[in-house]
DNA sequence: GTACTATACAAGCACTTGGTTGTAGAGGAG
DNA sequence: CTCCTCTACAACCAAGTGCTTGTATAGTAC
């Protein structure tokens, strides 16, 4: 499915996309949107940050397609377009947790 | 299997995950290391970067635990050791076709 | 021993990015 | 209309990042 080698251009927009992701704010806010759509002042009373940073991550968001806004009176609603990211929330974090499993396992081995 | 909500520590584990990866040489590098091990002068010859920068590039995907370092003689071989991430590149690789599929569909739409 | 190769480390620079602050614009309440 | 709420935009700053250059270290060949 992949081409190989992969050509610079796609590496790019692969890269985009993960840098997208890559940051705790924008996990978190991904992780509240899981439970349905939300407005911002929602998302940023829930996340404990400032309705403009929550804003402009959601800005970074919508323009990778990951989420959508939708206009309802006076709020945006944002929502979850790219089902993809969760499942790849879901694997990242099982890697993070085969690393941590390691990493304890480590530990428990030299205490001794 | 994903806690819900996610703790800020957890986000920060995971964002940091994908930050090692969204970056476009080390998309290219992971993609090379598909077909194998490699010492750090291949990968700079085949990628056209300075021996330099893929040391760092690996560094940062080694210190992930995404890839590991064996060092014979005079060189140093890496290789992939978190297999996941490939899985990861073909999926968000789906997601970009599937915008790129989306564009298309409406430059074509208003083509009239 | 010297000379060469391969890798990693360090400093500097340009650029990006996350957060804050202030504000503008759109919409609802009175 | 005025006042308030909600969202987005812009400017700014501190911190992080990718690339380059120079160099140190380790191993090989002679």
């Amino acid at each position: 499915m992949l081409p190989h080698p992969i050509p610079e251009d796609l590496a790019e927009l692969i890269a985009g996309r993960f840098r997208a992701i890559g940051e705790p704010t924008r996990v978190r806010l991904l992780d509240r949107l899981r439970d349905g759509e939300a407005s911002v002042n929602e998302l940023a009373d829930q996340l404990g940050a400032t309705q403009q940073n929550v804003s402009k991550h959601l800005a970074v968001l919508a323009g990778m397609g990951i989420v959508a806004r939708r206009k309802d009176g006076n709020r945006v609603y944002y929502r979850i377009v790219d089902e993809g990211v969760l499942g790849l929330c879901e694997q990242v974090c099982g890697s993070v947790q085969a690393q941590l499993a390691s990493l304890t396992a480590l530990v428990d081995g030299s205490r001794i």
